[in-house]
DNA sequence: TGTACATCAGTGAACGCGCGTTCACTGATGTAC
DNA sequence: TGTACATCAGTGAACGCGCGTTCACTGATGTAC
């Protein structure tokens, strides 16, 4: 494997073989020998995080990371394929905090409110990459508007979940939907309106807004 | 005035010189002579209309229009200029929608249901449009998400009013900022959520989401 | 009515940019014998 | 233990693309006298 001499100021300290002091610690943020891949992926997140929209490039990313454009076609087919391990990730994360959320708040009411809070929080936090995973790339919508795969994410059920179990047995499985539809509308309406700057991301606006039945 | 021979081809019949049979007729569709800017909004509408995200390009729009991309810079004065110009249009344009169905439905619940139900046929129709009048050139968002001005569209004043309008005088000004926001988060959300194709754009849906209260 | 002239809305060539992707390549690594 | 060789993850040059924008320009239009 040849190197450029600006990997090695990126990545030689993390390299598994020199990794310094700790080597046998989980550190999160360090990526073991050959596994660009996930530094890509990793460095894709933080340009996300950046915020900026949808100018993410695949050149820029292999750039931040000092290894060369093409260096990325090693491990995925073409940019696509980058974006939507991006948006796997994103889902894990939401998952994460879906499962942290509802652990803390219980499985009723308050613990739907909490999952809810959980997705507006993240939609902040990551606004990128929250609309990165509302795009055709992301798991919760797979191909055109139309004709999707119900190929969800993690979050995407546990959400789905959450809503139902709020949802009277005896209604009827259409007003169930209806339900569950205007709850994750709520949601996600506040979720991207805050996005959008159109209202503000204050913390207590959303949970007066979730929170109120 | 030096045109090009494939401006001949697409403006000759409809610069109001020559306009053929019906000259005093208002037609909605033409220009009048020298207006260019009018011609490039218009096709710049279609092609957001063509529901390609963001895409959208001056060059596009003026190739399309039979015209130099140049020309472009006698109208706006650059491509963000012509971005906000669509968004203006796409303003009246739901603000007119918000009129007639407050008209036929009155201002009670009932009025605003069938607000709420254009704001989703709106973004369905036009979803490009209704992207953009989200984002940065839009008038209900202006400037980063932080420090917005209060510079508010037409359609977005209706939208508010109607919801103003709908909440309990004696609430507490926070409580009808509550409702207000949930209202409005509720129809938004299940907009964009059949725009990004999470949930099926169904027509019965739309009036059942939004009519229970 | 004719002429001089300013204005104004177009033109096409050119700029630099960054993108995704392809190509032939190189050198280190690991395996078989 | 040493050697031959396939594999594999990188390299940099190059491709064609379309973009927004600038530039100096041109020719028609309208006005003043």
């Amino acid at each position: 494997m040849t190197v450029s001499p600006e990997v090695a100021k990126r990545l030689d300290d993390v390299y598994s073989g020199n990794m310094g002091n700790n080597d046998n610690s989980v550190n999160i943020k360090s990526y073991h020998h050959g596994d660009l891949r996930a530094a890509l992926i990793e460095e894709g997140l933080a340009q996300l995080a950046g915020a900026d929209a949808e100018t993410l490039s695949l050149r820029a990313i292999a750039r931040k990371v000092g290894v060369s454009a093409t260096a990325v076609y090693r491990h995925f087919p073409d940019k696509a394929a980058l974006l939507k391990s991006l948006c796997i990730e994103g889902d894990r994360e939401l998952a994460a905090r879906f499962r942290a959320a509802q652990e803390k708040a219980g499985i009723g009411k308050s613990g739907f409110d909490a999952v809810g809070q959980a997705y507006v929080r993240f939609a902040l936090d990551k606004p990128a990459l929250f609309r990165l995973m509302m795009s055709k790339y992301g798991q919760m919508a797979d191909g055109p508007a139309d004709n999707r795969e119900a190929e969800d994410g993690e979050a995407f059920r546990i959400l789905l979940d959450g809503i139902a179990r709020l949802t009277p047995h005896e209604a009827s499985a259409e007003r169930q939907r209806v339900t569950a539809l205007q709850s994750w509308a709520l949601v996600h309406g506040l979720a991207t309106l805050m996005l959008d700057g159109l209202v503000p991301p204050e913390d207590g606006l959303i949970s007066k807004v979730i929170n109120t039945p």
